[in-house]
This record gives structure tokens, sequence and C-alpha cells, in this order.
DNA sequence: TAATTTCCATACGCACACGTATGGGTAGGT
DNA sequence: ACCTACCCATACGTGTGCGTATGGAAATTA
């Protein structure tokens, strides 16, 4: 197995239809018909929508971490790079995703653990990050959770703001738990 | 019309329905079982599924603003206030039908409007709180959008925590938030 | 070239849930 | 006792989307 490169295809087709609309719009056909084919395709490459939707999760979560932790060159400084990861998150709208992924799994036990682990591994970078900025444990973790938690919201705020707006706001919140 | 009774039991049934498995769980046969009727009811009060959806978001909005705004006794002192609201709203769960209600909302343009002056409502009333501490306008704002988002972004945390680790993270946020 | 594997198209059965049509039962008014 | 408005039950039609069965074309291998 080299690189199934058509079922990339039909993941990244689902992720798609779930950033539109929601999970209710990753339906067999539907996604059939954006790629020009139809369900023989679909069912030739994946048991069914239940085992397809199972590794769309892993997809998503897969790139997620990659995106987020394997990341690029931050400063070294340990504030500075507080700073730089919030408003890497803001600017290439990281964790864009989450409120679709979140929304879907939301009901399922065995997703959510999926999810749970995202958040955990995303958490303990927060966390470090503010550990090595020289916060005490509980000073780290407060902050980390407080950050992640404003991450998680932002897309939850009906009222859409400019990219300018998210990144004052993100940097002023920084400010806030950066403070001693 | 003195107070048509039955139609609030299919709303409360179905926002019990919902904040159990989703939007999907709200099924006009679904809900007539659980009540004990059929669907011959559902169609004599309501004209469709989609007009009684509206309806039921409407019946989240009120009982949604009256519980957080219309309050019981907080302290006077402005900054003992914001600490009561805050602790109330994580003890009360206030806010714990929002996920929900976000979830289904997320893609319909016209119901993400219904929410949004919900936010908007709530917004300004902590934005007051924070004002009537002290606050400058702007550190108001900022202050009750971080306190806002938080609020928003906790039930999202996959991790579940029990209410005395989450009153005493609230309290460390609001800590943090009311320092000068 | 023959055979097999890979990949997709077409057609069908099926279940679920919405909406409608229709009828029936009960309470209150005359 | 009759009528009428109110409330619900039953039965049916219909659409949508899943999964399967089957066939076929192209590519790969023998």
């Amino acid at each position: 197995m080299v690189d199934k490169q058509s079922k990339k295809s039909w993941l990244n087709a689902a992720l798609k239809a779930l950033a539109s609309g929601g999970i209710d719009k990753v339906r067999v056909e539907s996604l059939a018909k954006n790629l020009g084919v139809t369900k023989g395709s679909f069912y030739w490459h994946f048991k069914d929508r239940e085992q397809f939707l199972d590794e769309l999760l892993n997809f998503w979560a897969e790139q997620s971490t990659q995106t987020v932790i394997a990341n690029p060159d931050y400063p070294t400084d340990s504030r500075a790079r507080v700073r730089a990861v919030a408003e890497d998150i803001v600017r290439r709208d990281l964790g864009g995703m989450d409120p679709h992924i979140r929304s879907w799994t939301q009901y399922d036990k065995r997703r959510r653990k999926v999810v749970a682990m995202i958040d955990k591994k995303r958490f303990e970078f927060l966390r470090d990050l503010f550990a090595a900025a020289g916060f005490s444990t509980s000073g780290a973790r407060l902050r980390a959770q407080s950050l992640y938690r404003y991450v998680l919201g932002e897309p939850f705020i009906s009222v859409r703001e400019s990219m300018g707006q998210r990144l004052q706001r993100m940097q002023a919140h920084v400010d806030l738990l950066l403070r001693e």
C-alpha cells in the first residue's frame, strides 16, 4: 500500500463538506457528485459510511496535531513564543475546523475520546509553553486552559470579526495571561 | 389563547432530546412516543417540523435571557458581583444548553442571527458588570469577551471536570480578569 | 494473449422520517 | 339532544440516502 490517493480525495471532500454545512452535508452520493464519480467508488474504498467517518476523524486528528505542534520556527524567547503561537493560531485559523468536528462528535462517546486526546496534546503543548515562560506548574496550567478555551470559544462567537480585530483581541488576552 | 400547555410539552421534550443527542434526536415521531401521543397531535399544534424548530429556538432564547440577566439577588459590591455571577454561571450550568443550540444552528444563517442576539445581550450584561467594577470601556469589553468565551468554551473541553474543579478554575480566571 | 486485479457505473431494495388525509372521540355551548 | 370546535389516532404517499448486486473497462501480471 504505497499511498491510496483516491481515499484521501474522499476524505478531503468530506472535510470540505463538513466545514460547509455540518456532518449531514457529508453524504456518500453528495461527495461522489463533487468528485465526479459514483457511489460505486466509495463502497470500493470504504466498508460503509460509519467506518468512513471514523477514518475522517483520524484524518483530522493527524493533520491537526501535525500543524499545531510540529510547528515552524517560533522565537526562542519564551514569552515571545507564546505571543507568536497565539498569533499563529488566529492567523492560520488553526482550530477553524474544530467547531465542525466537535459539533459532529459531541454525541458519540467513542469519537469524543479521539477529540479528547487531541485536546490533551494541545493543552500540554500550551502548558509547556507557559511553563517555559517561567510560570509555576499550576500557573502554567491555568493559563493554558484559559488560552485554549479562548481559542475553542472564538469560533462560536456569532458576531464575525475581522482578522485585525481577532488578532488584537488575542494579543490583549495573551497580555493578560502573561502578567505575573 | 390562555396558555397552550400542550405546545410547551412538545417544546420541552424537544429541548430534552436536543441535549441528549443533538438535533437529529429531535424527530416528530420520536417526541410523540416520549409524550405518549402520535404525530397527529404534533401536526395539529405545529405547521411542520421547520416551524416547530423555529419556535424551539425562540423558546430557548426567551428562557435563556430570563435566567441569565433577570437574575436573583447578587451582591452590591461590583467586584463581588462579578465573582458571584461567574460562580452562578458554572454552578447553575447556565449555558449548558449552548453547545447543543450552537451545534444545531451553526449552519443556518437565519437561526445564527437569533443566537447572535442572545450573545449580544449576554455580552452587554457582562460588559456592564465589569464597567461597574471600575474598568474602562475597552477594558470592560475585553474582560467581558474573555469571560464569555471562557463560558462558551468550557462545555467543549472534552475532559469532564468535577463541579469543584470547574468552580475553582472559573474563580482563578475571574481573578486574572479582575486585576488592574 | 489470457487471466486476474483494480476501480468505478448502474440499478435495485430497503428503512426512516416527513407530511397529509381522514376519521373519531370528548367537552362545552345552545 | 345536537352541533361545533378542539385534540389526537390511523393509514398512506413520498423523498432521501444507505448498502448491495452486478457488470464492465482498464491495467497489471502470467
